[in-house]
DNA sequence: GGAAACGCGGAGT
DNA sequence: ACTCCGCGTTTCC
């Protein structure tokens, strides 16, 4: 995986998206020429859209399905280490890429703490910082933020809810089995 | 440039 | 169970 770096507010950038349901649920994903900028559960098109739209608020943007996309759904349904080759073209800090890099790290089926994320970027006391960066990221589960749970063993946290966290932490444990 | 907000942790009660 | 404080980084005045 690639990531890259975008500072500015996406000016230039032609970004391609489109909906799909998977058996994880609804998604919109989006990728520009270089890979894989985002990806996001849905519950409602127009609001979920709208936050893609926000987060590059200068590009230029067209719904199509392209390879890249299909690329990036097969991985969703059958993601084994050979397929992990996907291409993300990420905008972030130089902290938040870090973090994202070091959730990369983290095999499918398996868990980590915030806690032990922090130590992994020598970031030890960065805990709550590394919270908040995993909280951002803009790729789910290509970036496995939903593997990340509180150093006590409860889930914590998620974007589209504990809920949704516990049932895709749920659906990779039954994977490993197979 | 300062305050507040954060997907937490740990130590208290 | 619930509070309270500290922590590093980002975002909003």
């Amino acid at each position: 995986m690639t990531p890259g770096e975008y500072k500015n507010g996406g000016k230039d950038l032609r970004i391609a998206y489109h909906f799909d349901s998977t058996r994880l649920g609804e998604i919109l994903i989006a990728s520009t020429g270089k890979g894989v900028c985002y990806l996001a559960f849905v519950s409602q098109q127009a609001a979920a859209l709208k936050e893609l739209k926000a987060l590059y608020p200068k590009a230029a943007f067209r719904g199509e399905k392209n390879r890249r996309h299909a690329q990036a759904l097969r991985f969703l349904f059958k993601n084994n280490k050979g397929s992990g080759r996907i291409a993300l073209h990420l905008k972030g800090t130089a902290f938040q890429l870090k973090v994202w890099r070091a959730l990369l790290r983290i095999p499918l089926g398996e868990l980590a703490s915030y806690s032990s994320v922090a130590k992994g970027i020598q970031k030890d006391k960065a805990v709550r910082a590394v919270g908040t960066a995993i909280a951002n990221n803009p790729v789910a589960y290509l970036i496995p933020c939903h593997r990340v749970i509180q150093a006590s063993g409860l889930f914590g946290q998620y974007r589209w809810g504990e809920a949704k966290k516990t049932s895709l932490i749920g659906w990779e444990a039954a994977r490993i089995f197979r």
